[in-house]
DNA sequence: CTGAAAGCGCTTACAG
DNA sequence: CTGAAAGCGCTTACAG
């Protein structure tokens, strides 16, 4: 069998028009130096066509290379999170570099604000096609996004959102919805009346996610008129054994804490402290598919991950940019990612 | 910037073996009319190389077009889960169509094992080059995979397996797996010692896929030596009518009856009836995110529902299937889909 | 402002 | 058993 020919390329076009095909492309790519007839009638032939570029031939042919920058903060020995977009991230590589696309990789330091912006400089100079990034830290993020847009750069989020800016596009939860999904998820091994503690471990102080899912959670307890007594605890410094001194005054303070929830994927953290104080009868629930919290939610220490498929994210956003540079293609503003409720009995078949 | 060249392609093959780019064209894929002594050559230097096809090229050349099959059940007035996978295999051929792999469509129907075999008829008669299909039918499906196998022709299963056939692949859920995390999730709202009910509608007579979801969920009740008594059901006609009738049979019978499990998408039939019946306070757990069943889920009749991305099954099934017959990448023979737990409150964000 | 020609890395008849 | 040449549908210098 052989492919039909119901596609018609440039060189239909260039004939019906009386032209080059040269011609035909600088109209296509918005290219100068076609007058203003010629173009409209190569325009209108291309709309009566329905002309299809042939992405193929397109990448074939061309000697550009797009470069992405990918900008998400360094994998540290406290959490190594940040992995899961980064093998995303690499699997879009892998598929698309053949094709002229290379990915540059930007790391920042999650306690370290500078580190940011010095790495957004690099990235500026390295004059990049597209950045796909983490806005872990709310200002300089808005002040990148703005920079990147004066210079038609898209940008795309992942993982947290800082809204009403001039990104492309943001991949990533729905943290209000996903609090209220955890709300729920603790409720199952509560009694009606005890304690809820909110557990925030995170050096960053704009907490701008932190907020939302915070903001979540009380709705669930709200419009479900239970009346459990919700206490927050702010963990800066995010070693165990600040983590342990936090909770261990919690506990002290308040004696009929029987759920804990954390905002973050520093839950193992918790799980740690709850295994040494020999305290079991805790419900736990927290974030994210990381090999330590997968651990304790095997012996039943964390009774539930919530997981937004991080290396979904990353491949996501990488091939969002793809389809944006090399096709033209529309990538829609706000895509969130499942709320994905992780258990013992699941887990082994969750795809991160 | 312009692309780099560091990727040999056939030209500095041919070039370091003496031999014309045809030839090695002919060594790449197998064909005949190579001497051994050319073909060991080139092959070692292929090797030496490690020379990666560009496919975009070879795609670009190619007059060859490639036919898949898809092979479900037709979406019925009774269930439109089959429109799911159907819309993967959709969204693949989208990406694919252009570069020469197109696809036929042949359903059959659930209730008629003689549509299953003329369609198989069909399809080998159409001369495909590989088939994705729901082997709903096991002997049947035996039997054809069996065919396509003497043929040369790749077969990958998708939403239930069956066990070691000549299939490329099975990209589906781990059912007995899921009939545990089913278990888990109907006992949240379960009191001790009440019964629970298995109720399995289909008008399938093998149900090799239901025996395996039900000892899944009996092992979980064994495993945490839960003592609840668990009655099965089986429904061959699958309206509402026989549904309601065998239902108010049971609870006739069981006073006790606090859980209902429904082994596959057919849960809203369920839930009809205990809106009907005002049965309230039972938790009833089943399969498949249908807009049927998310309206009860909404509603607070369906407590959970398990999923198993049927439409990525319908995507990744295509994919693996033009990744094999094209670029000759190997297939895993099982890939298990994750086992997704869907509530209220997370569904607006799952992706099917 | 426009076109002729070479080339991207493959595949495919065709000729020998 | 092997090779020279055309072509897939584009892009890219280069020349005018």
């Amino acid at each position: 069998m052989e492919k039909e020919n119901t596609h018609f390329g440039v060189k239909e076009i260039a004939r019906r028009a009386n032209v080059s095909i040269a011609t035909v492309d600088r109209v296509l790519h918005n290219r100068i130096g076609v007058s203003e007839k010629t173009k409209k009638k190569i325009n209108e032939i291309i709309k009566e066509l329905d002309y299809q570029p042939n992405i193929l031939a397109s990448r074939l042919a061309s000697k550009k290379i797009i470069t992405l920058a990918i900008f998400i903060p360094r994998v540290s020995a406290e959490t190594d999170f940040w992995d899961a977009p980064l093998r995303g991230v690499k699997r879009a590589e892998a598929e698309i570099k053949k094709y002229g696309i290379h990915i540059h990789h930007f790391f920042f330091d999650l306690n370290d604000k500078e580190s940011f912006q010095k790495q957004a400089k690099l990235i500026f100079e390295a004059g990049v096609n597209g950045v796909l990034m983490a806005p872990t830290f709310v200002d300089e993020a808005r002040q990148f996004v703005e920079a990147c847009h004066q210079e038609k750069i898209p940008v795309i989020f992942i993982d947290s959102n800082v809204p009403e800016q001039h990104n492309l596009s943001y991949i990533g939860p729905h943290l209000f919805q996903s609090g209220y999904v955890g709300a729920k998820l603790l409720t199952y091994r509560m009694k009606s009346d005890r304690k809820v503690l909110v557990v925030n471990i995170t050096a960053e102080t704009d907490a701008y996610s932190y907020i939302q899912i915070d903001e979540g959670l009380r709705s669930y307890f709200r419009d479900h008129h239970l009346k459990n007594e919700i206490i927050r605890v702010d963990i800066k410094d995010t070693d165990d054994l600040s983590v342990a001194r936090h909770l261990t005054e919690a506990f002290h303070k308040h004696e009929e804490i029987e759920a804990i929830f954390v905002t973050n994927s520093r839950v193992f953290s918790v799980a740690r402290f709850l295994q040494k104080s020999t305290k079991s009868n805790i419900a736990l629930v927290g974030y994210d598919f990381l090999q330590e919290n997968i651990q304790f939610l095997r012996e039943g220490i964390i009774d539930f991950l919530i997981c937004h498929q991080p290396e979904e994210q990353g491949y996501r956003g990488i091939m969002a940019l793809y389809q944006n540079l090399v096709m033209s293609a529309p990538v829609e503003k706000i895509h969130f990612m499942p709320i994905d409720i992780v258990t013992k009995e699941n887990e082994a078949f969750y795809q991160n």
